[in-house]
RNA sequence: GCCUCUGUAGCUCAGUUGGUAGAGCAGGGGACUGAAAAUCCCCGUGUCGUUGGUUCGAUUCCGACCGGAGGCA
């Protein structure tokens, strides 16, 4: 029987810090941070990472621990963040495992083994270079080739995932069909008890992000995105391709208004909330708490105290 | 006050030589196994400003009126 680890979701701006701090206190935890951008070092105020304040002492695991010149990857991810959940669990502790990266939190739960390949390796630097020059129909052709069962489930047009199942291939010999058929058999690493924390109301949820971007743009966003740029942060590097971030280069060369970069910044938060919501929605295993205009977080703690209760935990 | 242009989807605009209309953006839904805050897919009925007229039929032509922009005074 896997471990139980505790997992806190939501779109961004629903408050899943605050509620995995309050959990953490009450529960003896400690917060596993899933999230692919506050892994890198020096973009805190945009990816809302939390601060030490925040933290009020709870020890905090993959925030801030990679360097934005370089690529991170789910994979990584999951290497490193099992060893943390690992060593909170045989120190008789509560794993709380909080984050808005769906993919990184569910690879983790589930411990998947990725297949090999990666950012700036052989093959994808191969690939990469075919895309540019055939486009992605012939990439397309050839996975129907090799791969008749994924291609059919990827979009002709989705060339990340038409080159990643080719990079599958190419690094393992196996197509991604066959890999994902073994590794899908592996069973869960933990035993995940989720908790969700959303808006009933989507208007709500726009309000919140919006004066939430205003505050970041307040505490010195900008400045933030010039240090890394100043750092070296290449322009297309993963870390720059965060919302907040992206956005505002165009004004830091004075190519924009600010302003513009601002309305851009709000709108593909909400955006992105929305893909959020709708990764989470497939899991029917999560227990939802919806707010109701505003975040009562006592009244989160109390139902979420009940859930974890419930589920044989503190 | 007169003249010209303009009023079509939440926004910006196409269009119909008269047979009740379609793009982009926004919005909604979905996919997601080493880039995932990424990448990609699907979804467009709206009093065609209002009101008369011409017509078998008007959003399209004509008139008046009401908004908006510009010009002349």
């Amino acid at each position: 029987m896997p471990s139980k680890v505790v997992c806190i979701v939501g779109p961004t701006a629903c408050g899943k810090t605050t509620l995995g701090v309050m959990l953490a206190e009450k529960f003896d935890g400690e917060v596993i941070s899933a999230d692919s951008m506050q892994i890198y070092r020096g973009m805190e105020i945009g990816t809302a990472a939390p601060a030490a304040e925040e933290m009020r002492g709870v020890p905090h695991y993959m925030v801030g621990v990679a360097d934005p010149r370089e690529n991170y990857s789910a994979a990584q991810f999951v290497t490193e963040a099992s060893k943390y959940v690992d060593d909170i669990l045989s120190r008789g502790k509560l794993p709380i495992i909080v984050g808005g990266t769906g993919l990184y939190l569910d690879a983790l739960v589930a411990g998947t083994d990725f297949a090999g390949g990666s950012a700036g390796g052989k093959w994808r630097t191969v690939l990469q270079e075919r895309l540019d020059g055939e486009g992605v129909a012939a990439l397309y052709a050839e996975l129907s080739c090799i791969d008749e069962k994924a291609a059919a489930k990827i979009q002709p047009t989705d060339a990340k995932r038409v080159m990643r199942a080719l990079e599958m291939f190419y690094e393992t010999g196996k197509t991604k069909t066959e890999h994902d058929e073994e590794t899908r058999k592996l069973p869960p690493r933990y035993d995940a008890v989720y908790i969700g924390l959303a808006f009933s109301d989507r208007e709500d949820m726009k309000k919140l992000i919006d004066t939430r971007v205003d505050k970041m743009i307040a505490d010195g966003l900008l400045s933030e995105v010039r240090a890394l740029v100043s750092s070296g942060v290449p322009r297309d590097s993963t870390a720059l391709q965060a919302i907040g971030y992206k956005e505002l280069l165009p004004a830091l060369s004075g190519e924009c208004a600010p302003e513009a970069a601002v309305a851009e910044i709000k709108l593909r938060s909400r955006q992105y909330a929305k893909r959020q919501l709708t990764w989470l929605r497939r899991n029917k295993n999560i227990h939802w708490i919806l707010w109701e205009h505003g975040r009562d977080f006592d009244s989160a703690l109390r139902l979420s105290t009940d859930i974890l209760t419930a589920e044989g935990l503190g």
